[in-house]
DNA sequence: TTACTATATGGCAAAATTACCATATAAATA
DNA sequence: TATTTATATGGTAATTTTGCCATATAGTAA
């Protein structure tokens, strides 16, 4: 792929791959109305622990959510809650499709 | 992953996947002001003409594209533009980020 | 200090994604 | 009909993602 159009579009995929899993579209919507810690996800999802905690990294490390430490736990938070406004398009996609 | 979950952000997940790639990014921008036939996005992006093609049919079985043929040309468009406004918080995200 | 609890990390196997090449298909034209 | 052109599809190897187990780490409590 030509160097210009990976420079121009690769953050943004690396977003957008950060939203693209089920569990973690979950764990953004379960955060929308304030912070949970670890422990809240993994008996939400039924996932074991370590993958969870490996989702929510992913979700670190593309600056969608933050964290802090509050003695044993470890509280996520949204960072940019206008994430939460694409889920209206993305319902119309789905909808749409034949 | 518990069901219910799954059943619930499994489609929203499949639609942002198929939003999860440079060069799908790409496409769907350069959709943005009218269809386009699949040659212009070869050239553009300077990838093979088969890689092309796999990617524009990821589009469209996700429902973000349609297409029509014409001739030899087949012409791809946005079918639902709202896709768009998404990368206003992506671009917020990545900024944010550090 | 020792034991316990919450979370993170390393390792690995299975599954999914990506990009290319070769080839098939379908429409236009000679 | 035979040829050319635009696009799609099958195959495959390399890469990435996923989820579990085992274990490490850090904070708390006994």
């Amino acid at each position: 792929m030509k160097k210009e159009i990976l420079d121009k579009y690769k953050d943004r995929s690396d977003v957008i791959k950060a939203l693209a899993h089920p569990a973690r579209l979950f764990m953004l919507d379960y955060l929308s109305d304030g912070e949970k810690c670890v422990c809240k996800f993994t008996e939400e999802l039924g996932l074991d622990q370590s993958t969870v905690s490996k989702h929510l990294a992913v979700l670190k490390n593309s600056g969608l959510v933050d964290f802090e430490k509050r003695g044993l736990n470890v509280y996520y938070r949204l960072k940019c809650p206008c994430i939460m406004n694409i889920f209206g398009c993305i319902e119309t996609v789905n909808k749409s499709e034949k």
